[in-house]
DNA sequence: TGAATAGTGTCTATAAGACAATATCCC
DNA sequence: GGGATATTGTCTTATAGACACTATTCA
C-alpha cells in the first residue's frame, strides 16, 4: 500500500528464486451419459490416506508439459482415453485442501460418448493395482446453483470422495449445465450419428429436468448444428427415427 | 497405459517429495467502463526482461494464502481497491509463456465502478516506481469470438503488453461479455444508485454494439434485480431518469 | 418555446409450449 | 391390427423489436 510495498513487491517475479512456490497437479472429470444418468471416472486409492476413497484421476504436471498436455496425458495413462473433449475447469488452491502439502490443482473436465466410456480392463487378482471405476452421479441442487455432488458405486452406495474432489466434480456438471445453453456440448456425448431423441435425452440428464419436445426438435433444426445423414434407426419396435450428425458451422 | 504405467502412476502425489514442481503466480485485470469505453489497470515494468513493456498486476502465490486470497492482497497492494468484485478467469500454464522460468498464472478480473478505479497517486519524481496506469480497451472481435485485445495509453499509443497479457485480457473482454447475458454482472460497473441509461451504456460499451432500448428497459425491470429508489438525477438538460439500485434476489 | 432524453402504450414478428393428426416400424 | 414413437401442422402465448406519443427538465 506504501510506496515501499509497492517497491518491493514489483520485482517478485524478475527477482524470484529457482526455488519453486507450490506443487501444481491436474486433476481430470470425465463425463458421460448413460442410462439416464450422468457417470464419472473414479479412482479408488490403494494407499494412505484416505486408502479406500474416491479421487478423480490426476496427477502432478512436469515441467515440459502445459496444463492442457497434462491433462491429455492422464487421462490417456490414467483412463486410455485420448482424443476426446477437453476444457479446463477451475483452479482449486485453498491452503488445506490437501492436508499433506500446498497443493494447487487446476481441474480440467472432459466429454466422451457411452460407448467410448469403457473401464480399461483390471486384473481383479491383482494387488496393489488401483481399481478404476464408473461412478453414478446425483445432483442434490436444480439450475446452476451449484455445490457439490454425490456419487454412488455400481451397487448404489455412496462412494466418499477425497479432498475436495466433490466440489470439482460439482462444479464440473455446473459448467456442463451452463455450456449446454449457448454451445453445442451435447454431441461430445453422442457417437457419430444419432436421433434428435437422443440429443434430447442427453439435455435432460445433464440439466435434470425434462425438456419440451416440439421446442427441442425445433431449436436443434434451426440451429444449422445438425445434418440429417438420410439413414434411420434400426431395429426398433417403432417407427425409425432419422440418424443426424453434428456439423461444424462455416458462417453465421 | 499399461498396467506397470498405471501402478506407477498412481502413488505420485503421495511420493512427491518436499520440492515443488512450479512457480505459481496471480495475475489480476482490473477493469471498469467509463467514457463510453473499457478501461485496465496496467503496470508499466521497470526492469529488464521487456523494461518499458506492460504487464497486468501480479505476483507470486505465498504458501500461507489461498489463490483468491493471493488475488485480493495483488489488488490491494498493487492498485489499492479493494472490496470489489473478484473472480478466477482462467489458468496459464504453457511451458514457454514466461521465457524466464516455468511459471503458471491463474488469472483473476475483478470490476469495479469507475469513480472508484483511480490511479494511486504516484510521485512523478520517484526514480525505480513502476508507473500505473488506465488503459483503454480495444476489443479487435465481435461477439464472443475471443482471442487478444489491444490496449493504448493516455495519447492513445498502441502499449506493448509483457508475455500472454494481451491473451489474458481478450479472454477476461470475453468472460465479460459472456457473463452479462445470464448474471447481473453490470452493476458491479456502477455506483451504488444509476439510471436504466447508464445500465444501458455499460452493457453496450461491453458488447461493444449498441441495444434496442425499450427491450432493454423490459428486460431489466422483469428481472426483478432492480429496485426504484423514487430519486432522479439532477441537473441534466432533460427530464431527469429515475435512479435505481441493484437489489438481490430473494426466492425466484 | 425548443432541445433533449425519460417513460408509456401499441402493434408486429419471432420463438416457445400445447396439442392434434398422420407416418412408420415391430410384434 | 395394436403398440409405440417419429414427424408434421396448427393454435396459443410470451417475448423482442419498432415506433408513436406524452412527460419533464434546462437554456
Amino acid at each position: 500500500m506504501s510506496p515501499t510495498s509497492a517497491k518491493t513487491d514489483i520485482p517478485l517475479k524478475a527477482s524470484q528464486t529457482a526455488a519453486d512456490n507450490a506443487t501444481v497437479a491436474v486433476d481430470v472429470v470425465l463425463l458421460t451419459v448413460d442410462k439416464g444418468a450422468l457417470w464419472v471416472t473414479l479412482y479408488q486409492r490403494i494407499r494412505e490416506p484416505h486408502i479406500g476413497g474416491y479421487s478423480l484421476p490426476g496427477g502432478l504436471v512436469r515441467s515440459d508439459e502445459s496444463l492442457d498436455e497434462a491433462a491429455h496425458r492422464i487421462l490417456a495413462a490414467k483412463v486410455g482415453i485420448s482424443g476426446v473433449f477437453l476444457e479446463q475447469l477451475y483452479t482449486f488452491g485453498d491452503i488445506h485442501r490437501d492436508p499433506r502439502s500446498r497443493t494447487i490443482t487446476v481441474a480440467y473436465y472432459a466429454l466422451v460418448d457411452a460407448n467410448r466410456f469403457r473401464m480399461p480392463p483390471i486384473d481383479p487378482t491383482a494387488i496393489d493395482i488401483p481399481k478404476v471405476i464408473a461412478a453414478r452421479i446425483e445432483v442434490p441442487w436444480t439450475g446452476e446453483t451449484g455445490g457439490p455432488v454425490d456419487a454412488t458405486g455400481p451397487e448404489g452406495e455412496p462412494l466418499e470422495l477425497v479432498l475436495d474432489h466433490a466440489d470439482i466434480l460439482g462444479l464440473a456438471i455446473k459448467r456442463l449445465r451452463g455450456k449446454l445453453d449457448y454451445t453445442p456440448v451435447g454431441f461430445q456425448l453422442l457417437p457419430e450419428e444419432f436421433t434428435l431423441r437422443e440429443l434430447q435425452t442427453i439435455h435432460e440428464v445433464i440439466r435434470g429436468e425434462p425438456l419440451n419436445k416440439d421446442s427441442f426438435r425445433r431449436r436443434m433444426l434451426a440451429s444449422h448444428e445438425l445434418e440429417a445423414t438420410g439413414a434411420h434407426e434400426r431395429n426398433v419396435a417403432y417407427r425409425p427415427a432419422e440418424l443426424y450428425r453434428f456439423c461444424r458451422r462455416s458462417a453465421t
